[in-house]
DNA sequence: CGACTTTGACCTGCGC
DNA sequence: GCGCAGGTCAAAGTCG
């Protein structure tokens, strides 16, 4: 599956979740199962941690750094599985890969990549299910401070201009 | 030559 | 305190 800009897009809706895509994936994309437990349990957790008001309705400027700060920031952490035969999809956005893990229980190497775009601190690890090796696990942390080229590319075209079909017509 | 990837080393958190 | 596992850094390598 390639999702980069210029081929055919298996959904166009993906482009809409850059920030609270902790909740749009889930509605937008029924092809993927999402595994966002953690973040469930992470919004549990926040009354013992203060009662921070961020939940979905956070926006970017409510991302946190530091020590409490990043317990809280990994509500903004999502994970969803893909079938899918290339491990890096696409998302509109820029990444620079940072590090590859061998992970315990696991035959399959976990890679790690940052948000390119200067002053976002969003991480994503990516790795195979080691059960089932056709599906890709893609966990997006944190949430961007800015929108995705991919989306402002085509905020500025006409609607008209919205198509989505591979179509050589 | 610049941008990006690779990969081993190092750091940190957690369980025992 | 120790060891393990996950996460990050940074130098070297690769590619366009």
């Amino acid at each position: 599956m390639d999702f980069s800009g210029e081929s055919s897009n298996p959904n166009p809706n993906y482009t809409s979740y850059p920030e609270n895509f902790d909740l749009i994936i889930e509605l937008e994309l029924p092809d993927y199962l999402m595994l966002d437990d953690e973040v469930l349990e992470e919004d549990s957790s926040e009354k013992a941690l203060g009662g921070a008001n961020e939940n979905s309705g956070a926006s970017a400027t409510e991302c946190r750094t530091g020590a409490r700060e990043k317990k809280l920031d990994q509500r903004h952490r999502v994970a969803f599985k893909t079938k899918s035969e290339v491990d890096v999809m696409d998302d509109g956005y820029k990444w620079r890969k940072y590090g590859k893990k061998s992970v315990k229980n696991s035959p399959n190497p976990r890679n790690y990549y940052k948000c390119l775009s200067e002053g976002c601190k969003v991480k994503k690890r990516i790795e195979r299910d080691r059960d089932d090796q056709s599906y890709v696990i893609t966990t997006y942390e944190g949430c961007h401070n800015h929108q995705s080229p991919f989306m402002v590319y085509y905020n500025q075209m006409p609607p008209t201009a919205w198509t989505f079909s591979s179509s050589p017509t």
